[in-house]
DNA sequence: TCTAAATCCTACCGTAACAGGAGTGTCAAT
DNA sequence: ATTGACACTCCTGTTACGGTAGGATTTAGA
């Protein structure tokens, strides 16, 4: 029988987590005394403790170990709760090394250039969308001067509601730049179908689990910075592009005059190599 | 201007998460309704929020996240931030991959043979001791009952006062396995130096950062399945030796009439290969 | 035997980054 | 005017303890 001190010590424990594993009552000690409340080990139980600390080693919490450590608990279920944990560290080693590339990618960066550190790129879900979308294939950049204004006047005429916040952005086909005859379509999100026109059709668009995303600030004419800084993460950071890039048009001539204050977000799906 | 809900909604966070930024100062709205308490947004927030999910992509934490994004913040700072970003995910990368070692090795066993599965390795700091120490040379096993008592007769006489808990542990210093002439080392952990004799010297045996452990119960004679375990666990889990195996005695015929309740600690100091 | 130091106890607060829920107030559309 | 969606604040809970306060007990030395 041991006074907690001296327990702890025999394992490099503190009385702290001592304590803390009777209350949860994962750890009573063999014996407490009524009057004084003092807790006594057995030499018994630095065997339960040693397990108690190899299963904390591997991950497990404190609960589950609990679980675990009843003694109706079958080696059958202790195989699949082993199984979950190894896909479970899996999995948190390849988060980690995805971000390992992701700082390595800005030190290189900051240590190089200071130009592409304006471009902030996160991960993050798109959600599934319907919109109202026009495809058309435009003779140069300065049409969407035209067929902006175009495709809104007809939504208005339409009655056709979009959703809030808005979300309209350019899915660009081509599988390269393009200077001219670029196949675009503009995309609106709406809050439900409508009626297919020559000039505009309703269609789903799936969501994508994973999109890198930069916001780009400043006129259009320079937006080739945010698609630089993106396509350059996507390469540092080993992965892959797997659906169209999307320009989301958040701030722009509607509602700021000033150009070097639009805003637009460049969303391209990719997935890890 | 955007209200809370729709802000959340352009960039996947809950409105949770930015009352919260609002609280700890992360993220002030830039304007709230002095009446209703309403937070309104504007999209050059979209920008910074854009930054500080980028941050804590890479692992920043919210406070250092507000840290960094001060105005008086130098890249050089920024530079050594991210090394240490670096370092700390390269650490966690490294406990992962142990981890997931371990849990395979376990999964192993669980499917091969149960037998190794009463012994559970943990690792654990030892730390410095002076002992009071008898290194001989053993005809065999059989001479520990001679030599033990003799011992603990001398260090009675000398009134020696030992540490509590008591930490007694023998070091084989062959580096095979011997049944014969056994070069061993009995150490017996003491409060201070005493006075060297023929038989007992007293000295400083240094901390160990990692030893793998195992607990083993039951009889001496059966202790080669302990050592059995734990080696095969350190081959297992890609560790290398670094120091001598110890054998601490815990319960044994001095206070426990049953070998079958007897129970030896194996510390075995090692390294990450 | 007395006293001081060490050790023990319970109880409460704090951690990081929010999630969940209760109870209440506000906004926009019908 | 009403209703449903959305907003607000405040409180609790999460994990695995660490820190500290205030008080009781044990142990060691004088």
């Amino acid at each position: 029988m041991y006074k907690i001190g001296v327990f702890s010590k025999m394992n490099k424990i503190t009385v702290k987590t001592l304590r803390h594993y009777d209350d949860i009552g994962l750890l009573k000690p063999c014996h407490v005394d009524e009057t004084t409340g003092y807790r006594y080990y057995s030499s018994d139980q630095l065997l339960v403790l040693h397990r108690i600390l190899a299963l904390k080693q591997i991950g497990f919490s404190l609960s589950e170990i609990i679980e675990v450590m009843d003694k109706d608990f079958s080696p059958g279920r202790m195989i699949d709760y082993l199984e979950g944990k190894k896909s479970a560290i899996s999995k948190t080693i390849e988060d980690e090394q995805a971000k390992l590339n992701q700082v390595e990618s800005y030190l290189k960066n900051l240590k190089q250039e200071v130009v592409f550190m304006m471009h902030n790129v996160i991960l993050k879900e798109l959600p599934e969308v319907i919109v109202a979308s026009m495809r058309k294939i435009i003779p140069n950049y300065e049409a969407f001067n035209t067929i902006y204004p175009e495709m809104g006047k007809y939504m208005v005429e339409q009655k056709v509601k979009c959703t809030t916040p808005g979300y309209c952005f350019t899915l660009y086909h081509d599988g390269e730049y393009k200077e001219s005859n670029i196949d675009v379509e503009i995309c609106e999100a709406v809050t439900g179908f409508g009626n297919d026109s020559d000039i505009i059709k309703f269609k789903k668009i799936d969501g994508v689990k994973t999109a890198a995303c930069v916001i780009h600030q400043g006129p259009y004419s320079t937006l080739g910075m945010g698609y630089g800084a993106i396509m350059k993460w996507i390469e540092e950071n080993s992965y892959d592009i797997t659906g169209l890039p999307r320009e989301s048009y958040i701030d722009g001539i509607w509602n700021k005059e000033n150009p070097d204050e639009w805003l637009t977000e460049i969303q391209i799906p990719v997935k890890l190599k």
